[in-house]
DNA sequence: CACTTGTCCTGTCATGCCGTCAGCTTACCG
DNA sequence: CGGTAAGCTGACGGCATGACAGGACAAGTG
C-alpha cells in the first residue's frame, strides 16, 4: 500500500532514514499538543529532535505535508472505530448500549489524538480535499454504519421515509466529533464529563431510532 | 461599553485612525476566506489595505489580536441569534417550526461568517481562553433558550428527569456548528444542503422534545 | 584493508517576513 | 501661525524558509 519512504528528492529512504523521519514526526506531534498551529515552526521541530531543518525538509515538502501524514497514520489506526458498531443492535436495551459505547469509544478517540484531529478539521474546514478526503476516511466508518442501521429501521418502516440515513448519521457523527474537541468548553457551562456521555448517548439513540433508550 | 479605540502604544484613535484600522480588519478578514489561517501574512493584509506592516502593529498586538477584533464584532451581530428562539414554542406544530427556524437561521449565520468562525473554533479547540469565551458569548443565546426549553419540558414531566438540559443543549450547538463548517463534507456523502436541514431539524427536535415532530 | 557506493545529515546562503523605532507628515485648535 | 497630538512609513536587526553542495557514515567488494 505505501510502497516504499521516499525523500523529497526521490531517494529510498533506509533504515536510519525512516528513523529520524518518525522522530520528526513524533517531535511535530509533540509540539501540535503544546502550541497553537499557527506557531508551529520548522525549526522548532527539527531542534527538538536534535537535527536540523534542512533534514526536515528533505522528508516533508513543509508542516502541512507532516501533518498530513501524522493523520494519514491515525486515520488506519481510526479503522478500530468501525469496531464499535460491527454487528451491533440498535433494539431494546442492546441499543442504548450500543449508543453508550460508540460515545464512549468515539470521546475516547478524540481525546487521543485531539491535536491532529483539531488541525485535520481546521484544513477540511478550509476546504482543502487532502484535508476533507482524510477526515472523511477517519468518519467514513461510523458514518456508514450508522448510516446503514437508519436505512434498515427504514425499511422496516420504524423510521418515517422522509428521513435522509446519510445526513443523519452524518450530522451526529458531527456532533460526536465537535463535542469531542470542545470538552473544555462544557464544563464552563456546568456540565462534566460524565454527565455529558449519557445525554450524547441519548441524542445519538434518538437519532438514529427516533425513540427514546429502554435502559 | 467599548470606551475608546486606542492604539498599541495607547494614542486614542481619530477619525482617520479608525478608518485604516477598519479597513486593515475588513481586509484581514477578506485574506481569511481566500487562504489558510497559517498562511496569513500581516503583510499581505498590510498590503491589501494599502498600507504598511508597521501601521498593522499600531493598531494590533500580532493577526491573532486583530482576528479578536474581528469576532467581537460578529459575536455583537451574533445576539441577533436569540431571536431565532425568543418567545417560540416547542408544542405541536409550532415546535416543528421552531426547529427549522432555528436550523435555518443558524446555518445562514454561520456561512455569513465561516472563515472567522474556524479560526475561533480553532482557538477554542486549542484552549485559548479568550477564543473560548469569544465562542461562548456567540452560543450562548441559542444554548441558553435551549436549556431552557428543556428544563421546561422536564419540569411538565415531557421530559425524562435524568436529561441534563444544559449537556443536551450544549451538544445540539456543537452539532450545528459543525454541520455548517463541514457543509462542504457533507455533499461528497451524497447529501444535498436542502436534504441536510430537513433531517437536522428533526434531530433537533427530538433532542428537545425527546419527541419527533409533528408537521 | 583500501575502495566504492549510496544513504544520511548539515553548513551555508539568498530570500522574505517579523516586529520595533525614530522621524516625517498631516490635521486640529487656539 | 505655531503648538500638539495623531497618523504613517522607511529602515533595520533578527529569525524562519527552502535550496544546494558537500561531508560523514555504513555496508558491501576485491
Amino acid at each position: 500500500m505505501t510502497g516504499q519512504v521516499r525523500t523529497v528528492d526521490g531517494r529510498v529512504a533506509g533504515r536510519r532514514g525512516q528513523a529520524t523521519r518518525q522522530k520528526l514526526l513524533d517531535c511535530l506531534s509533540e509540539m501540535l499538543s503544546s502550541s497553537p498551529y499557527r506557531d508551529v515552526k520548522v525549526i522548532d521541530v527539527a531542534r527538538k529532535a536534535g537535527t536540523s531543518p534542512a533534514t526536515f525538509y528533505q522528508y516533508f515538502p513543509d508542516v502541512e505535508g507532516a501533518v498530513l501524514e501524522i493523520a494519514e497514520q491515525m486515520a488506519t489506526e481510526g479503522a478500530a472505530l468501525t469496531e464499535l458498531l460491527q454487528g451491533r443492535s440498535w433494539a431494546g436495551k442492546a441499543g442504548w448500549q450500543t449508543a453508550q459505547e460508540l460515545v464512549d469509544g468515539f470521546l475516547e478517540f478524540w481525546r487521543k489524538n485531539d491535536a491532529i484531529l483539531r488541525v485535520v478539521d481546521l484544513g477540511a474546514a478550509e476546504g482543502d480535499k487532502r484535508f476533507y478526503k482524510l477526515r472523511m476516511k477517519i468518519l467514513n466508518s461510523v458514518n456508514n454504519s450508522l448510516a446503514d442501521a437508519v436505512a434498515e429501521l427504514q425499511a422496516k418502516g420504524r423510521v418515517d421515509k422522509d428521513v435522509n440515513p446519510a445526513a443523519v448519521a452524518g450530522s451526529l457523527v458531527a456532533m460526536l466529533a465537535a463535542v469531542a474537541s470542545h470538552q473544555k468548553g462544557f464544563s464552563s457551562w456546568g456540565v462534566k464529563q460524565a454527565e455529558l456521555k449519557p445525554n450524547l448517548a441519548l441524542l445519538v439513540h434518538l437519532g438514529i431510532t427516533g425513540r427514546k433508550p429502554t435502559k
